[in-house]
DNA sequence: CGCGGATTGATCGCGCACGATCTATCTTGT
DNA sequence: ACAAGATAGATCGTGCGCGATCAATCCGCG
């Protein structure tokens, strides 16, 4: 067959960059999948659950800060944990607009049963720990750049 | 503030490989948003669109092959892509189990609109060409590696 | 004190994304 | 030729994820 047809201006999703994120997010929410699925997680809810890990009583509007989400993806999430019995909800005695998220017993329990997950997914991922952080990283710049041309 | 309380085995969130690929993935569609609202698509939408621009008359299947996703999400994309008038949907008669994919001809005109969208998001990436293409490769293989263990 | 704007979450509607299941069609073995 | 299995899409229910909107609370200024 010919190189091309005409001088095709349309790139093969194989050569797009947004599209390689796009796949690999799909690839390594599936390979999370059947980690969570022991602890009755799903994947957004494991990254909630790693940021109060870090800093419990968080507001809700912080967690999304941190995970880049909006509150209308935030709050029924946060539901869904609650009602596993996982955190708890409650307006701030302080500021009563401000809505405070803190870990139950069980969902401080479930911190343990999740130490072994980063480790399978370094497996998963056939990376050295190395290439692993510094591919994190040039992500990280990535996602930074794009964040930046979205403020106009 | 000491190093870490207890020797702490939880991961913060800006430490992960997989939540910087989350986090730029969300990055991009937002980028995308605003470039794809004119010309009526999502981000998703869009590359099926793509795949199609590159080869037409597909099916179902092998359009799901393309993007990895299942017949469960691409099924009721095709029908808004359909009901947009940018497809039409119609059985192979050479084998009815088949459903070929065709663009319109005002899907195939949507093709001109779009030629300076890949240019933007490499301008919002805030790379080079040859960086991008390089992260690119990275994360493919990063996804090959993710499905491949997968199998099992 | 009290009004006006700002901040914080919640709600709603829509569009992915998946697993599980179903139906229709095709293929294979005998 | 026909039953058994395979294959291709479609459907359903659940859970993200967003923009737009709303209600409640807080803050600041006169």
């Amino acid at each position: 067959m010919p190189a091309a047809s005409p001088p095709s201006p349309v790139p093969q999703l194989a050569e797009m960059l947004c599209f390689s994120v796009y796949a690999a997010n799909h690839a390594l929410t599936r390979v999370y999948k059947p980690l969570l699925e022991p602890l009755g997680l799903t994947y957004p809810q494991y990254l909630v659950m790693l940021s109060l890990w870090g800093e419990d009583g968080q507001t809700v509007g912080r967690i999304g800060d941190q995970l880049f989400l909006e509150s209308s993806t935030v709050t029924p999430l946060l539901k869904r944990l609650e009602a596993a019995g996982l955190v708890s909800r409650a307006r701030d005695q302080a500021d009563e607009r401000v809505v405070r998220v803190r870990l139950t017993e069980q969902g401080r329990a479930l911190r343990d049963k999740a130490a072994s997950i980063p480790e399978c997914i370094l497996q998963a991922t056939g990376l050295e720990l190395d290439a692993a952080l510094r591919l994190r990283d040039e992500m990280g710049r990535l996602r930074d750049s794009l964040a930046a041309r979205d403020e106009d």
